[in-house]
RNA sequence: GCGCCUGUAGCUCAGUUUGGAUAGAGCACCAGAUUGCGGAUCUGGUGGCCAGAGGUUCGAGUCCUCUCAGGCGCGCCA
């Protein structure tokens, strides 16, 4: 509907500023209105406009008015009020007609103008060898739900997962896990069968603190690494090993999350272990290298260091290794040219906004990402700490890293203690499907309806909450609906209509409706999701109080009974799409 | 020291990128609706020097400058 809206306004007002501004449409943006009184929706075209078309805005906002009076299928009315606002008045015609359009297109409106791009969204990154953890939650959501929000766009998406399965703290688990895996063969044992990830982080904490203690442990530890990274056929076998053993469970994880990441979109640090080389060199001939105390470096303006010095980004250490600036580069290289990405998008949390601006950077002067014949975006996607409810980083009692299996054992746990509470005639199968969506997606949901510049403080009450802005209350709207159709008997997906609209609550959810692919191309813009949120929950909101005001299965007359089911089907559709957007699960009944 | 992020109702947060009309939600508090098509609901009310000060503008929560407070980061770990 707004782009119908804006394509009529475009060829109406454009020729009545046209000798003024070069590109007009950009003054005609839609805008909502603070209250119906002022119309359905409004321009304030005419105050940008009226300093370059030298006149003033009313009497410009009144030209503009006059241009678009004759479109009597579009607006009951068009006014200029002081200073300058056009506000539009549609005719109902006009919203039932875009509704029903919006209502037939399986795509619901979501697919972009233009053509599709090539992104790679790069989030999660698990380390091998450590169970997954709080901090590795909003990446992971994140990440998953920009993947899923770009594919619906009808973008090409790529998605990777930058493992941490090459560098020292790999090495350190080898130097552990070795004798363990030989014994396992002497004994005929399968170590895949034998070891859990539990026990692989044990026994990288165990090599952490003799490294910490004594200095041949750590001489150790750097031995295997080179060894490890000069090809050591033993330790890439064990490595291996341990890696296949330590995803085995982070998808177990995924799974449970409805995260979308498989085996396929692996590609971790040793994914460029044998481009590390060339890609120093391809920095250093693009003329940026610079050797310092040893080190292969790259200086870059705007950088600094404490002390005012110039700040340089290792691209290679002083005794020849690379560090996690190199795979980044070298990622990057990969992503641009067999990926043939255009955008890359990296979700990690705000304190490595420093790394990706250097690293950036680093593309950006070796002309890295102009050369490949089409314009290369990189952007980093921060976001704040996840908090315990004492303002400070979750953390348990004994100050570890909470488990994430644990976070979401409990979280299914507190939901079906609801689901118990207000719905204890389910069946026992349903309410265990229904605790998991709804504990689930309530530790999503409370993520990502957050701007995620912030930090956020973890709360299940407040997450699970049945009011406000949460995944409970949206999936509730959501069963509610479902509920209609079955004490209907009418199946769920069934013709309905025409839609009608006699109630102001009817005309509301109507204009509210078709505000998805306006949400869903913020997301896609911005990168945060929150924004989709907000919408769900206004649409969520504004659909229980027209179902408050507007009987539908009780109504009378045929016709607007029909329109009203027509209201729901499609609310049911578009809340399950949003929620689908964001990887959470809408119940049928809960 | 330098840089980035944050500061909006008692609490938790939208709104800040692209300046627009009277700054919005939820919780809490107060008052209503109702034997309810899922009350896990709806309607209304109380509550704001948008951290502070200057500036730009017809118009600033939004842009610029400075100050204050909190968080994070800043040479070979990732």
């Amino acid at each position: 509907m707004r782009k119908a809206l804006a394509e009529l306004i475009h060829a109406r007002l454009a020729p009545l500023v046209a000798e003024f501004v070069p590109n007009p449409r950009d003054f005609f943006e839609l805008q909502t209105t603070p209250d119906p009184a002022k119309g359905d929706f409004a321009l304030n075209a005419a105050m940008k406009l009226a300093k370059p078309a030298r006149t003033r805005p009313l009497d410009l906002a009144q030209k503009m008015v006059a241009a678009l009076a004759a479109e009597t299928a579009w607006f009951t009315k068009v006014e200029a009020v002081p200073p300058g606002f056009i506000n539009l008045f549609l005719t109902d015609e006009a919203i039932t007609r875009e509704l029903g359009r919006f209502a037939e297109d399986a795509e619901m409106g979501l697919r972009r103008d233009g053509r599709p791009e090539t992104v790679v969204v790069d989030y999660s990154s698990v380390n091998i060898a450590k169970q997954m953890h709080v901090g590795h939650l909003r990446s992971t959501i994140i990440g998953d739900v920009l993947a899923r929000v770009l594919s619906a766009r009808g973008d090409r998406v790529i998605r990777q997962n930058h493992l941490g399965d090459w560098g020292l703290p790999m090495a350190m688990v080898l130097w552990k896990a070795t004798p363990l895996l030989r014994d396992l063969e002497a004994k005929g044992l399968d170590p895949a069968r034998e070891l859990s990830l539990a026990q692989l982080e044990t026994l990288y904490r165990e090599a952490t603190r003799a490294c910490e203690a004594q200095p041949e442990a750590a001489a150790a530890c750097h031995d295997i690494l080179v060894r490890l990274q000069n090809g050591d056929a033993v330790l890439l076998q064990d490595w291996r090993t341990i890696t296949r053993l330590s995803m085995r469970e982070v998808y177990r994880l995924y799974e449970e999350l409805g995260v979308l990441l498989t085996q396929e979109d692996e590609a971790g640090e040793s994914h460029y272990r044998d481009s590390l080389a060339d890609t120093v060199r391809q920095i250093r001939e693009s003329g940026h290298l610079v050797e310092s105390r040893g080190a292969q470096c790259v200086f870059l303006e705007h950088f600094k260091a404490k002390d005012g010095s110039p700040l340089p980004v290792i691209v290679q250490k002083s005794d020849g290794g690379f560090n996690y600036e190199t795979f980044d580069l070298a990622a990057i290289l990969y992503r641009i040219h067999a990926l043939k990405a255009s955008r890359l998008i990296y979700v990690t949390d705000a304190r490595q906004a420093l790394h990706f601006a250097q690293v950036f950077d680093v593309a950006h002067v070796c002309g890295w990402t102009k050369d490949p014949g089409r314009p290369v975006t990189l952007e980093h996607v921060p976001f704040g700490s996840v908090l315990g409810e004492d303002n400070k980083p979750l953390k348990t009692r004994s100050g570890e890293n909470v488990k994430l299996a644990d976070l979401l054992a409990e979280a299914v746990e507190r939901a079906r203690a609801v689901v118990e509470e207000k719905n204890p005639d389910l069946p026992e199968e349903t309410k265990r499907q229904v605790a998991r969506m709804v504990g689930i997606g309530a530790i999503k949901y409370a993520d990502l309806s957050q701007n995620r510049n912030n930090d956020y403080v973890f709360s299940f009450p407040r997450m699970l909450a049945l009011q406000g802005n949460t995944a409970p209350y949206l999936q509730y709207a959501h069963a509610r609906i479902c509920s209609i159709f079955r004490k209907a008997g009418l199946p769920a997906d069934g013709a309905f209509g025409p839609p009608r609209l006699g109630h102001p609550a009817e005309r509301a959810l109507a204009l509210k409706l078709q505000e998805l692919p306006t949400a869903v191309a913020a997301v896609a813009a911005e990168l945060r999701p929150h924004t989709l949120c907000n919408y769900l929950y206004e649409l969520a909101t504004q659909f229980t109080s027209f179902y408050d005001q507007c009987p539908v299965l009780t109504c009378e007359d045929p016709a607007r009974k029909q329109a009203r089911f027509f209201l729901c089907r499609l609310t049911q559709r578009v809340l399950a799409r949003g929620l689908d957007l964001l990887g959470i699960d809408a119940p049928r009944e809960m």
